[in-house]
DNA sequence: CATATAAGTGAATGAATATTCACTTATATT
DNA sequence: AATATAAGTGAATATTCATTCACTTATATG
């Protein structure tokens, strides 16, 4: 038996990745994939059965990579501000080691993928994040509010600058990066918003 | 001369946002759509000069309909809470009179087009929203923070809510619909957040 | 009514797409 | 060293794509 060459298979997903979010899953085609691989469009096709296939299991690995690093020292039982820190840290984390991928998954969210994509590694994930929310409210160190209204205070900013952070340039057309200091501000005003 | 048919017309933008809303431009063709509308494709090269041109126009035409009603009777000069509020509210009717449109917004924004299409009518709206935070911070409503923090802070949490509306169903795998409730009960955390 | 003109068409073109196939190559095991 | 087996290949296939073209149709205007 001949080895399967892993260098050429993490290439392969690398590359995947870097062309999805250079032009986008319209201007991604297999054929491509293989030229800037340099290797045969066959071999793609040892690797995944299909197209999609290859696109979502890019996808989940990277959506675990994902949820691994968020869920990293994190305890539902945390207080809201501590618990909401380590979140913050951990995504934060995520992003600068994996610049781009946020850009993949934006890729994936606005596609057919979507559903598949996030029912791939999302379970755990939602169980351990919805028990925190619910601890925070009981112990009522926030009030009453849907998961939704929660989610959307908590979380929606960070991303939000994650994406002015990736187009390199806010709204007010000065070039834009992000920074510790602007993070936890933000953070700051988010804990304020939540806190009773 | 013969009259253009302005009803065919508007079926093929009608029709080419749906198209793309449900399949993503990955999945969209010219092909695809003129069949859709019941045309010959070559009638579309009669409208739209290509593909491009298609999509661009017809995103840039919903950019100036989302533009125009989001600017409706505001006033920069309004006070944190009048002002922000009246955003809300804009940006609110935008999404519930036309459903789909936002997710519409994301293909684009997750695409090449982009920046020509925020480029296009974002202009005169970058300048009056900018105005209205420069003004709040100068009255001392808000503390200095970057345009970044204020926008994330302000306008994140709604789109996540639309999102989570769009999506139709929660993280917490309950189905979702947004409602006034749950929008400015949202509003009055944002307001909490921003204000000193 | 006649006709000029733009609207609208169906079938074609060539390029790009995903996928397959007959084939060669490397290597783990015997 | 021999060989079985999976890795890897380049060229082909069939399909779909954007775009064009020679053509027909409707109608506003003279």
């Amino acid at each position: 038996m001949r080895k399967r060459d892993t260098d050429k298979e993490d290439l392969v997903k690398q590359t995947a990745i870097k062309l999805i979010v250079k032009n986008g899953l319209e201007g991604f085609s297999m054929n491509k994939l293989a030229k800037a691989c340099n290797i045969s469009v066959a071999t793609l096709y040892i690797y995944y059965k299909d197209r999609d296939d290859l696109i979502l299991n890019i996808a989940m690995e990277s959506g675990k990579l994902m949820s691994d690093t968020i869920i990293k020292d994190f305890d539902p039982e945390l207080s809201l501000e501590e618990g909401l820190r380590q979140q913050w840290k951990n995504r934060y984390k995520f992003m600068t080691d994996h610049p781009g991928l946020n850009l993949f998954f934006d890729q994936l969210r606005s596609s057919s993928y979507q559903e598949e994509f996030l029912s791939g590694f999302l379970k755990e994930f939602k169980l351990v994040m919805g028990k925190f929310m619910q601890n925070v409210m009981e112990r009522g160190e926030i009030e009453e509010m849907t998961f939704e209204t929660y989610w959307a205070i908590a979380f929606a900013p960070l991303y939000a600058l994650a994406r002015f952070d990736n187009e390199g340039k806010s709204l007010s057309g000065k070039p834009y990066q992000m920074t510790d200091k602007v993070l936890w501000k933000t953070f700051n005003l988010v804990i304020k918003a939540l806190k009773k």
